[in-house]
DNA sequence: CTAGAAACATTCAAGCTCTAAATATCCGAG
DNA sequence: CTCGGATATTTAGAGCTTGAATGTTTCTAG
């Protein structure tokens, strides 16, 4: 037989329930900034992960994305103006994104509106860590 | 003027980040588990939250989505045979969907599936009921 | 040096999700 | 009873994401 009936199984699929409800309110929060400014979720995502001259594989990384849903992400920008796919530098298969004048100062702009009103803010600092460690124990287990 | 150079920010985005992985791993578990049942991972979150006889609303609402949504979703459940959608008893306005007897033991299958291995395991109960605390805070409170 | 394996980016087809609009039905005020 | 607002579902159209296939370029074993 197998083993008595797991009092577990549901407590556990309720949380998962709830890390993707924090999870859709975080997306819910990006979506209304970046609709403030023009953008998409995802161009918001892109141009927050712009930290600096990156390749495409490399800003797919950061977004946790597929490199073609890079390429399409990218596209969009491209045609807004706000980034550039240059050449690299030392490897000729790669591209070298660059923020342009206008990219830059709109990601400055939107740094600024993710920074307000965080969906994390019913949780005081001391709360926060202890997710923080429970949420990294849980990731880095599988 | 604003408040100072807030170091509390970047600890939020970086927590942010964490929310979001660990809802990409549940989502990838649940991909893992519908796929070995030829499902995709909609149709296998729309059939675990079939725990009865429910309208097309009432489904979405479980679901987290759309409406619309759960119309094509179960379109393509229908299409392979798993539920049926009936006329409601008492408002001919709505739909009153049924597991048929395939749709009633694949669903067993799957929330077996999904029980085992959960992405949640690196968790004791006691850090579970923590995390779950946290959670339900921090999403109550917007 | 050179052939084969691996990596980068893109394109394309398919699936998921949303919004807005259309249709059908319900329900309550008069 | 009847009219008008609310609700249930579907359809059409668009955006986002993925996976497979492709063309270049780089790396590496021999």
């Amino acid at each position: 037989m197998t083993t008595p009936p797991e009092p577990q199984t549901s407590a556990e699929r309720e949380l998962c329930g709830l890390v993707n409800g924090l999870a859709q309110q975080i997306a819910e929060h990006v979506r209304e900034r970046a609709a403030a400014l023009g953008l998409t979720a995802a161009q918001a995502t892109a141009l927050r992960e712009m930290t600096g001259p990156m390749t495409m594989r490399e800003l797919a990384e950061r977004m946790s994305c597929e490199p073609s849903n890079a390429t399409f992400v990218v596209d969009k920008l491209e045609k807004q103006g706000l980034v550039e796919r240059c050449p690299h530098p030392t490897d000729r298969r790669a591209k070298q994104l660059l923020l342009t004048a206008e990219g830059t100062a709109l990601r400055e702009r939107l740094l600024g509106l993710l920074a307000q009103e965080s969906p994390l803010a019913g949780l005081s600092p001391q709360q926060q860590r202890t997710l923080q460690g429970l949420l990294e124990q849980a990731i880095t287990r599988p």
